[in-house]
DNA sequence: GTAACGATCCTC
DNA sequence: AGGATCGTTACA
């Protein structure tokens, strides 16, 4: 058995508090147009939690955008900030249940805006499965790290409640 | 059709 | 501490 493997399909149904402090250490791969393949540890995740978690984008409503995220786990949510930055999401749970973890950093790599930069990650991501997709998966290094937790950034407008949520998970 | 809003980053 | 910058959304 080697000692990574690429985390499958069951991985990705489980909830989303559970996966996104599961998913530090995990190794984010990825071939992008012509950049060389890279294998990148995640470091940093937050977790968005249904409709009622004001601080999710679902929590406005089911759109166009945020429709992947009605599908089931292990797909990317993609999505642009600010006007300039790209966000990688990963959807988990089941079907209908609308959740995913932003991953905000990777070893080396700080801002989930900066992140998707260097690994040529966009809009064109949108939809792909982590369990199928030929450029972009995920895989378990083994290395559990050690992690903290904290409120999630830039998510002010979402009420006293879910803007103090500890979801933001960081080794 | 128009306007407001950001799950950020860089440069003062 | 503040401005950049543009797709998505809501509303007229």
């Amino acid at each position: 058995m080697k000692l990574t493997e690429r985390v499958n399909k069951e991985f990705f149904g489980r909830d989303v508090l559970e996966i996104a402090p599961a998913l530090l250490g995990m190794k984010l791969v990825v071939r992008s147009g012509s950049r060389q393949p890279g294998s990148y540890m995640i470091t940093e995740t937050e977790a968005y939690r249904g409709e009622e978690d004001l601080a999710c984008h679902v929590s406005k409503g089911r759109t166009g955008r945020t429709e992947v995220m009605y599908g089931e786990g292990g797909l990317l949510y993609i999505y642009l900030c600010y006007g300039i930055h790209w966000m990688l999401n990963i959807v988990t749970g089941r079907p209908e249940e609308p959740q995913a973890v932003l991953v905000r950093g990777v070893e080396g790599i700080t801002g989930p805006g900066r992140l998707t930069k260097a690994l040529g990650i966009d809009k064109s991501f949108y939809g792909e499965s982590l369990v199928t997709s030929p450029r972009i998966w995920l895989e378990n290094s083994g290395f559990k790290p050690s992690y903290k937790s904290t409120a999630r950034i830039g998510v002010d407008y979402a009420g006293p409640v879910w803007k103090s949520k500890p979801w933001r998970f960081l080794i």
